[in-house]
DNA sequence: CTAGGGTTAG
């Protein structure tokens, strides 16, 4: 007969007695209360301690004990505390009895702080004192008590106890303190299962798992693992997806009778889906005799994380048959959507959602956040972030990676801020978001906060950690600090090397970025497609066109990396940049594929500095046939026309663009002074100093026209007379950024200056006669580089 | 045991 059936019976005879008008005496309730809690019948164990207050034994020790443990196992420890107070004689089994019992439910302080008053007692801790208030001073982490605890433990010799050496072992565990964990694991002679079963989910735990095999191999020779065992070891396999072993385990599995267990077969499941045996998954599945929803989440979701959609789709629609699915079926689901870009879709599960009422749900909030960002809409995004209730820290870094994403970076920045009013804690992935906005923004203070942040909680060892820095540190004007951020990192991955070698290609330090790419390759990285981008990229900015051509050769040959589009568009970029145009325009015809309006457009920039009308003309109209949705090319086509006085073609492309509904990215510029930004727009009038910026504007024109500058006119794209041109120059947002700048600081002081779009020529003439005549460093970074303007010349070489 | 959020170029 099981527990449970023999507790009932208890139950049937103790009615029996009532009937009969037998009184029970005090010890017919001690383990009439212990039937009920371990049925844990609430009802019935109310009833009782009725009857135990009715018939007068409350102040009964053994009966106190009993009634102790039983609400603490249903989790009433109100109650169970109710009664401990009201005892007028307690014993060491009554402390034992409420201290395990807040111990267990996970109220270590209420257990730590009875465990000190406890000691103010004459009672003696023992055994099972000590292993109710160990798992408390591991819960708390507190490395005080637990040494007091642990010094008892030794003192008293209780270690010999493997309850004790068990509960230490845990506690160390949680401590993270493996050496001791070393240590007492190796010390204790008297293991049980429990104890291996500590150190092989404590080390998996850690992230050492391979010492978690090992020990489960030395384990199996000397003891009979349990389903925890097992389950353990199984995850260890999926984690790592260790297929070999997860195989040898899931053998052991069917000799012992354990496969026949739902959440072991589940577990299996898991572990043939992470290592891409759908076959085996599938298998397990078919021969299960009880499946529950895990069983059917486990499997849809292996389906598609391995790219068989159609199936998960099947499996979702046969699982609405037998089962309603549940919140993480249909997280599943828009992850799937989310993958395919499928808006329609997403939108469609949301409404489902809502029918079920699942939409309230935070991890389903959280995935629709994304799925709709990802999927292009930021504003079904932005509508189901302010529709939740609930936001939790996954939902913050969704939204403010959504802002990054779309370059919403001033939304991003007033996320942050909104979310830590909210009492939220950014974590590393909040940073890994942040800092493309500092990027972006050329946000160099806030970049560096962020990066103290990091320092402060230790995720600087992390390795996308350190590439989002390199990047920060780039964009905000600080090659230095990029590098030294490369250096300190332990590991280095492709995208270090990448994040490092597009640094030197924006500062046009392309022998240091060709230098990286050859001491990349000695430390055994393997070169992917993308770092060919920057390295061709690199050479293209500092004229090294040989370099770039040989690397864009050797691509295919020594790395077998076929070349995609956008390598013969860097290539494309590395020819015309140089003045090698008509090399460029053949190369485009030799192409394997059919030019897009990256190719032609990369050909096109450069036609803007150069003399050849011809080319200019051809690659503008090859450009407007492409029809491309893409706003930036239509307006590179018309300032080409506009470039070359051809005006009734630039007023033909505005228009169609204006039909279209398509809006030109205005000019600005901007630069911090004393932790403030300010922004200045193409032609601004309203900025705070706009006479004295406009008066030392004319004053330096008259001293740059004395030096020799004289305005180029054709970089102004509107059809005015050539006064109004002239004037229009001198409204470029970077000139006034600039004159704002030299007004606000002390004399010497080197600016740094940002401007969205890329720098006109005349800008860039107009910027190195300032930087000689007022003998200031001028840091500029345009949409695709930096320009470091010293004693009238340019870092760019004048390759802009 | 299943489910939600971070990286490199142009």
């Amino acid at each position: 007969m099981t527990h449970n059936a023999l507790f009932s019976h208890a139950f049937t005879f103790y009615f029996q007695m009532l009937n009969m008008k037998i009184h029970p005496d005090r010890y017919t309730f001690p383990s009439l209360i212990n039937a009920c809690a371990g049925l844990l019948d609430v009802g019935m164990g109310n009833l009782v301690h009725h009857h135990v207050l009715q018939m007068g034994f409350y102040s009964d020790l053994y009966v106190s004990n009993a009634l102790i443990d039983m609400y603490a196992r249903f989790n009433e420890l109100g109650k169970a505390r109710n009664v401990f107070d009201n005892m007028p004689h307690r014993d060491i089994v009554s402390w034992n009895t409420i201290i395990s019992g807040y111990s267990s439910n996970g109220y270590w302080e209420e257990a730590l702080s009875l465990f000190k008053e406890l000691r103010k007692f004459s009672l003696v801790p023992d055994f099972a004192t000590v292993s109710s208030v160990l798992p408390a001073c591991g819960g708390l982490v507190s490395f005080v008590d637990g040494g007091v605890v642990h010094g008892l433990v030794e003192k008293t010799g209780m270690r010999a106890h493997t309850l004790v050496s068990n509960a230490l072992l845990s506690m160390y565990f949680k401590f993270l303190d493996l050496e001791n964990c070393r240590k007492l694991f190796d010390e204790t002679v008297a293991r049980d299962t429990v104890t291996w079963n500590i150190v092989i989910c404590g080390y998996s735990q850690s992230g050492l798992y391979e010492e978690s095999i090992k020990l489960f191999q030395d384990m199996v020779s000397k003891f009979e693992p349990d389903l925890l065992t097992i389950t353990s070891v199984l995850r260890v396999c999926t984690h790592i997806g260790e297929l070999n072993y997860g195989k040898f385990v899931h053998k052991y599995m069917m000799r012992k009778g354990y496969a026949c267990d739902t959440t072991a077969s589940n577990i299996l499941i898991n572990m043939y889906a992470k290592c891409s045996d759908m076959v085996t998954a599938r298998e397990i599945f078919d021969r299960m005799k009880c499946r529950d929803l895990v069983s059917w989440n486990s499997l849809i979701n292996g389906y598609f994380r391995n790219g068989c959609c159609m199936e998960s789709v099947n499996l979702f629609k046969m699982l609405k048959v037998v089962l309603e699915p549940d919140f993480v079926t249909y997280v599943t689901l828009l992850s799937m959507s989310t993958q395919l870009v499928n808006l329609s879709q997403v939108k469609q599960i949301h409404s489902d959602l809502f029918k079920v009422g699942y939409d309230s749900c935070l991890v389903v909030g959280n995935a629709l956040v994304d799925a709709y960002a990802k999927c292009g809409s930021t504003e079904d995004s932005l509508t189901q972030f302010y529709s939740m209730k609930r936001r939790d820290i996954v939902t913050w870094n969704s939204i403010i990676a959504t802002c990054v994403h779309f370059d919403e970076c001033d939304i991003g920045f007033k996320m942050i801020t909104q979310m830590r009013r909210e009492g939220v804690m950014p974590d590393e992935a909040t940073m890994l978001s942040l800092l493309p906005i500092c990027s972006v923004l050329s946000a160099k203070r806030q970049g560096k906060e962020i990066h103290a942040c990091i320092l402060r909680l230790g995720y600087h060892l992390h390795v996308p950690m350190g590439n989002a820095l390199i990047e920060m540190y780039s964009k905000c004007g600080s090659l230095k600090n990029s590098v030294i951020v490369f250096e300190h990192m332990k590991t280095k991955d492709v995208v270090t090397w990448t994040s490092l070698i597009s640094a030197y290609g924006i500062y046009g330090e392309g022998r240091k970025a060709i230098s990286a790419f050859e001491e990349m390759k000695r430390t055994g990285v393997t070169p992917d497609h993308i770092i060919f981008v920057s390295v061709i990229h690199a050479c293209s900015h500092s004229g090294l066109v040989e370099e770039g051509r040989a690397y864009f050769n050797n691509m295919k040959k020594e790395y077998d990396i076929e070349p995609q589009i956008e390598h013969y568009a860097s290539v494309v970029d590395l020819l015309s940049r140089s003045g090698l145009l008509a090399e460029a325009e053949e190369f485009i015809v030799s192409m394997p594929f059919t030019p897009d309006e990256s190719i032609w457009g990369a050909l096109l920039s450069a036609c803007r500095s150069s003399t050849d009308v011809k080319i200019a003309e051809r690659v503008a109209e090859r450009i407007v046939e492409l029809n491309s949705e893409n706003t930036g090319y239509h307006i590179l086509v018309s300032n080409v026309y506009a470039t070359l006085g051809k005006w009734d073609k630039v007023r033909t492309i505005r228009k169609s663009l204006k039909n279209r509904g398509l809006k030109k990215d205005p000019g600005c510029s901007w630069l911090q002074i004393h932790n403030r930004v300010y922004v200045f727009g193409a032609g601004d009038r309203h900025h705070e100093q706009y006479e004295e910026v406009n008066k030392f504007l004319e004053l330096l024109n008259d001293l740059l026209r004395k030096e020799g500058y004289v305005a180029d006119l054709k970089f102004v794209l509107h059809d005015v007379d050539d006064d109004e041109k002239r004037e229009m120059l001198c409204g470029h947002s970077e000139r006034i950024a600039i004159a704002f700048g030299l007004l606000n600081t002390k004399p010497g002081t080197p600016l740094q200056i940002v401007k969205n779009l890329r720098v006109c020529g005349d800008c860039h003439t107009f910027t190195k006669y300032i930087s000689k005549i007022v003998q200031r460093e001028l840091l500029v970074r345009d949409a695709n580089r930096f320009h470091l303007f010293k004693d009238g010349v340019c870092s760019c070489r004048d390759l802009w």
